[in-house]
DNA sequence: TCTTTTCATTTGTATATACAAGTATAAATT
DNA sequence: AATTTATACTTGTATATACAAATGAAAAGA
């Protein structure tokens, strides 16, 4: 159903999750070439940008809760693509080679991501939306 | 942090999902006036405009699954908000007594809600973004 | 009429996420 | 130095949602 059709459609609460599900599908199906879910694929991607990455500093740069985060990392260091390391009460994410021989084929997903909903959307209304989004988003403190 | 900073700001799937919880919580805290989670009220309103729907067209609608809108059914029967009458194969969900007496307490809910964001983000900027919303859902087929 | 297919819904199971509480360490205050 | 408070992270638990499989009923085809 075209979502213009509903009668929820005037309704924010509404659009946004409607639009965030449809997108969580397609980035689903995107990263399946690296076997990975578009939020483990995203920390990693931090993490390899930024060796040695806190997990506050992560929750705060993915907008995530700590305990998310926690979540993700336990779940990236079953596959052997990063590793914590803890001192006092600081910790660590480090990429494992394992995940660093990933970066290529993830910065090749990423793009093609990008790709597929800048071809739906147009270049233009693509890139637009996404910084009225993130506008948004900032408003809402 | 301000979505604008993180490094992922200009990803769709990112921006989306970061909006989408933001406006979650927000929700979240508006319907507890009603002690119901958003999506639970948007059912029982549905359900209102319409009594007798079919959770296959409530699916359709709310652009859910079954599955979910099974489980969201559950819920608000549990609560006594909502019944569920079967006839062979099909469905019918209908609201109780109680269900209706919520009615004007929703709706002043829901005119709360769209105040709150529309405050935000001003009537003019607020509706023309919940529009594009939708018009990139429906792209994205 | 019997069989197969399709449809509507439910159930089993898995995942992402959050909140609240817990733990352990460091920093600040007394 | 001892105590309090703040910080960083983890754990327990709960929720929303989805997919795949199961169920049961109706429709279509033989």
């Amino acid at each position: 159903m075209k979502s213009s059709n509903s009668r929820f459609n005037k309704c924010l609460y509404f659009s946004t999750n409607a639009l965030a599900r449809k997108v969580e599908k397609l980035a689903v199906e995107n990263w399946k070439k690296v076997d990975l879910a578009p939020s483990h694929a995203y920390l990693l991607m931090m993490v390899l940008e930024n060796p040695g990455a806190q997990p506050s500093c992560i929750a705060d740069e993915m907008q995530l809760t700590p305990s998310t985060i926690t979540r993700l990392i336990e779940k990236l260091e079953e596959k052997k693509l990063v590793i914590r390391t803890t001192e006092g009460k600081i910790t660590n994410v480090y990429p494992t080679p394992k995940g660093k021989e990933l970066l290529p084929k993830m910065k090749t997903c990423m793009g093609e991501f990008t790709k597929t909903y800048t071809e739906i959307l147009g270049a233009e209304e693509s890139m637009r939306m996404v910084q009225n989004i993130n506008k948004l988003t900032d408003k809402l403190e």
